[in-house]
DNA sequence: AATATGAATGTAAGCGTTTACATTTTTAGA
DNA sequence: TCTAAAAATGTAAACGCTTACATTCATATT
């Protein structure tokens, strides 16, 4: 069943029956009812490739991301395919792992394959040690199509980055720990991501400005596994670290300190502090549950779409925007007074 | 750049890049190694749309679920999309929600996209009510392309169905718990879904073997969110209701529960033994962490893509295949003696 | 050296659309 | 009623590839 099909049962030209499929030209009213009529029945859908052939776009987006297992980046990819859908476009998807070789190699595939833009969600795709160049595979594939970052920055013509204001929620956060008495603050982060970068800049700002110098000191980084997060913290408190407030770039992390808090019998909040950071489900399942940075990204990713539509659609639209975040306090901090 | 630049470059005809390029002809070593330069040196990759109008298969796979932000359905699409892609197939994803109309739209249209084959990732793709005809969607589906289903099982040709044997690995446990002498078992279900049913089935045998009757009524269907989940459990404990036993049907209604258990001022696991499904990071950000099932998702979303590969490529695969769950056994249940 | 055979390569049709341009039909104004 | 302009429709080329079939070239056999 082809457009041929289609424009003999009709009794007109293809083309006439390409208008109407793409309603951008006129057709007199008759012969569109007539057509669609026959489409309806015949169940007749357009061949996506010939389409595709034709037009060079195939309305499809392609997402990467590390690990669409992680809890942010599956919400993530979540809201960018409900509201791309929403503008008639598929989503193709793309794991990339963290190796740096794998995501250019899926980016460049991801190109080959005509996707109208493509959507870095998360920060880990933007490279923030010195290695110079490491950003070219961005540049580069931005010179083709329009490239959107979610929770990364990086200033180069076609791309355009959606971020939460990380440093900010953690400045504010830090201060109001400090404000309530705590003397020991600890950042507890997984990696020097872009966004990890910025969230520890915001609590050494705020240590500094509380007359706290070496704040690098109490910037915790660790690997990987709940347990060994633990681990770390036991060792450097029996080390004689003291900590009374820990601040942690997600959630999971935040449970560590909470087991931490548990196994060095400290009440929470009453001795220590903790923060989570993205809101997720893990937030609520804690006991007490977790005072968290919810950095909107139903919104984020919203925006996000909102904007790469106005980029599509050829209109000018900043490199940048900012999502501020909200704290949401749970019974891991103190009410504030 | 297209496949007569290149065969102009290497003074061939089209014919033998293509041939060059898809690797299932006859081309001497001498010009496949000027071809394969060339493309090197230029960078040229086949356009994907006129590859798919020959081939009539653009190497794509669908996925469709129903929320990819559920973990449980979040780490499914991260395994498939391994899988597939080292088969060199691509995925395209599809959220549906959980609204039978748009579930069976965004199905028609991923076959209008003429993928080569569909994922339904959930069992709540399978209507397990009496509606008749609630299934025909997959079946229609199915005589055109591979259905594949995970964790759902219907007979029809053309849909192959890889699912964990939840009756088999909840009738286990429950067995464990009433022989540890467990004497007021739950099991608590999200919903009817064909996996709800099974594990739900599997409850009930069990009960009945050891000569409780009325296992319907130790059977809770939970809407939605936890605080509502513990809420449930607590009205039905003071209303009488013996609870020492709670089965539930994924880690976070056994959240719910072990909130519960919390409330009550319940001993874990001495008093009241809890257990989950899916072996999710739920389970161990818990205090104490969470006895689970693990249905092996990894494990099934590998068999399913080659299961599926054989499909594809004509071989006969039986039309369902049973992966055996195993219990992790951790704070909060008894250890088996 | 002539021929048969098989390997390597080329030619051209076809895949199902879109769309610029050409043609026909309709409408409106005189 | 005739004509000019506008609207509707048709024609055919293009998109970039795959592949059946045709042709050329190399090799082995006699």
């Amino acid at each position: 069943m082809n457009i041929y099909d289609i424009s003999e049962k009709a009794g007109v030209s293809i083309a006439t029956v390409s208008r109407v499929i793409n309603g951008n030209a006129k057709v007199s009213e008759k012969t569109r009812q007539k057509i669609l009529a026959i489409i309806e029945e015949t169940g007749y859908t357009p061949n996506a490739f010939a389409r595709g052939l034709g037009l060079n776009t195939m309305k499809t987006i392609g997402i990467l991301c590390a690990d669409c297992s992680d809890s942010y980046l599956a919400s993530a990819i979540y809201h960018f395919e409900r509201e791309l859908r929403s503008h008639d476009y598929d989503v193709i998807l793309c794991c990339t792992g963290y190796e740096q070789a794998t995501k250019e190699k899926y980016l460049n595939l991801l190109m080959s394959k005509h996707v109208d833009a493509v959507i870095l969600a998360g920060s880990n795709f933007i490279a923030t040690g010195t290695a110079p160049g490491a950003n070219d595979y961005i540049r580069d594939a931005a010179q083709e199509i329009p490239v959107i970052i979610l929770n990364g920055f990086v200033d180069l013509p076609g791309v355009y980055c959606v971020l939460s204001d990380d440093m900010e929620s953690v400045y504010n956060v830090t201060k109001t720990l400090l404000s309530q008495g705590a003397t020991g603050p600890l950042f507890l982060s997984r990696s020097d991501s872009y966004s990890g970068l910025q969230k520890k800049s915001g609590f050494i700002r705020a240590l500094k400005e509380c007359g706290i110098k070496d704040g690098e000191k109490r910037v915790l980084s660790t690997p990987g596994s709940m347990e060994e997060n633990t681990a770390l913290l036991l060792k450097k408190a029996s080390a004689g670290l003291k900590v009374d407030a820990v601040i942690c770039s997600d959630d999971e992390l935040a449970v560590s300190a909470l087991k931490f808090a548990k196994q060095m019998k400290l009440s929470i909040p009453d001795e220590i502090s903790i923060v989570g950071f993205n809101n997720s489900k893990l937030s609520l399942c804690c006991e007490p549950e977790l005072t968290t940075i919810d950095n909107r990204l139903a919104y984020a990713c919203a925006s996000a779409v909102d904007l790469l539509m106005k980029v599509l659609n050829g209109e000018d639209v900043p490199g940048k925007l900012l999502i501020s975040s909200n704290l949401v306090t749970r019974g891991t901090t103190k009410a504030n007074s």
